[in-house]
DNA sequence: ATTCTATCCGCACTAATGTTCTAAAAGTAA
DNA sequence: TTACTTTTAGAACATTAGTGCGGATAGAAT
């Protein structure tokens, strides 16, 4: 198989996510601005280069005339093993101001309506209660966590000192990601950030929700 | 839902069958001519009352801009076990003021030493060139990483804008990840933090050593 | 019949988008 | 170096393909 060129790479990643994205192919330009190559004929060259290699199909004089060539004998430098996953519901998003998504008491029997995300089974534990969130806006930074991360909670109404739980504060009625610290009569509520202060409630206005497993953000 | 004319399923069938055949959506014109249309604003007039409909989407002023909504009430997956796994080699640490560690060219060929990380191949892709780091003190927190997340990385020595890269100032002899821009003869660099400010520097200065493709934060 | 609304026709207009050409730059081999 | 191939640039060009508009048609309601 041909090697391809760091920009032929490029581009190919480029197409895999706009069509991902958009569900029709990307034209020239679009390719030009997402990879910033200087000229269309530049990507033309590499598209007739590509497609010379079977990477991917073209249709010449058709706009948007790219697809993906199916993935042949290639891509499997690494063979695949099979792992055990749990596929996890996500219950739906967060954002400020949003309430927080909490599984019902019955969720469980019927996430018909929810999509599913796998996730290995060695990092979820045996799955139980276990959840997922999407993040939307920069409402938890404090967290480190931005927007579009996934957030994998299980559902706990105590967890133990240092972890990051859902936490409600009655008295404000808002819900935070924090790290959470019992020290008897109060309780002391730390962002992940450390350059952060930590603020402290009397212990009976804070409400754990659930604890956080996991975040996952996905750039690629 | 909305009764939809003789003519709109029609064009709905016939979109169906062009994306089939072509892996990419038709054009108004070939609607037209599949459809034995007289007119291509007749087509969009119909492609407009089925957008409305929610039966595709649709992009103004796109070409071919045209696809099918996702149809919900089939989707009936089945509960999966087991999910493609590839395994991803744990290079190392990274930690302020430690050089960035970076696969070797025969690094691939001998990954015996380094302990494997298996993580889902629909996050990874085909694997090739993907390492992981795991993150050592507070360093990357203008990346929103903190000490113990692990670092999903594929080698790469472009990146198009907007990705998170590690990126080597060479003036500095410093690496860090951030979003990358190119701006012709300069190069911003954002944290993934949008609170804090971006830099700029020439781009010949900068070089980029990897992509960043995910990031795994486990609590639990 | 009259009016109204939903559709359909043709056609011109223009924005979107692929192609081509020439030249320069970068890389390679002799 | 010189000669040769590959890749990149920039810009004009040509075709593709979406849009808009005046007017026709066809039912349906009044």
């Amino acid at each position: 198989m041909v090697k391809l060129s760091e920009r032929q790479q490029m581009i190919m990643s480029f197409i895999e996510d706009f069509i991902e994205e958009n569900d029709y192919p990307p034209t020239i330009r679009d390719i030009q601005n997402g990879c910033s190559i200087s000229s269309t004929s530049v990507v033309a060259y590499n598209l007739d280069k590509l497609k010379e290699g079977g990477q991917l199909n073209r249709h010449s004089e058709v706009s948007r005339g790219l697809s993906l060539a199916s993935v042949g004998p290639n891509s499997n430098k690494f063979k695949p093993t099979e792992i055990d996953s749990v596929a996890v519901p996500l219950l739906g998003t967060i954002a400020a101001g949003s309430p927080f998504p909490m599984p019902e008491n019955d969720t469980w029997s019927d996430l018909s309506g929810s999509e599913l995300i796998d996730l290995p089974q060695a990092i979820v534990g045996p799955g139980d209660n276990v959840y997922a969130l999407k993040v939307r806006g920069e409402s938890m930074i404090d967290a480190l966590i931005s927007d579009g991360d996934l957030v994998i909670m299980e559902q706990a109404s105590s967890v133990r000192n240092g972890q990051m739980a859902a936490v409600r504060i009655k008295s404000d009625n808002t819900t935070t990601l924090k790290n959470f610290y019992s020290e008897g009569p109060r309780t002391r509520l730390e962002p992940a950030n450390s350059q952060m202060d930590a603020m402290t409630f009397p212990s009976n206005d804070v409400e754990v929700l659930s604890k956080v497993l996991a975040v996952w953000r996905y750039l690629g």
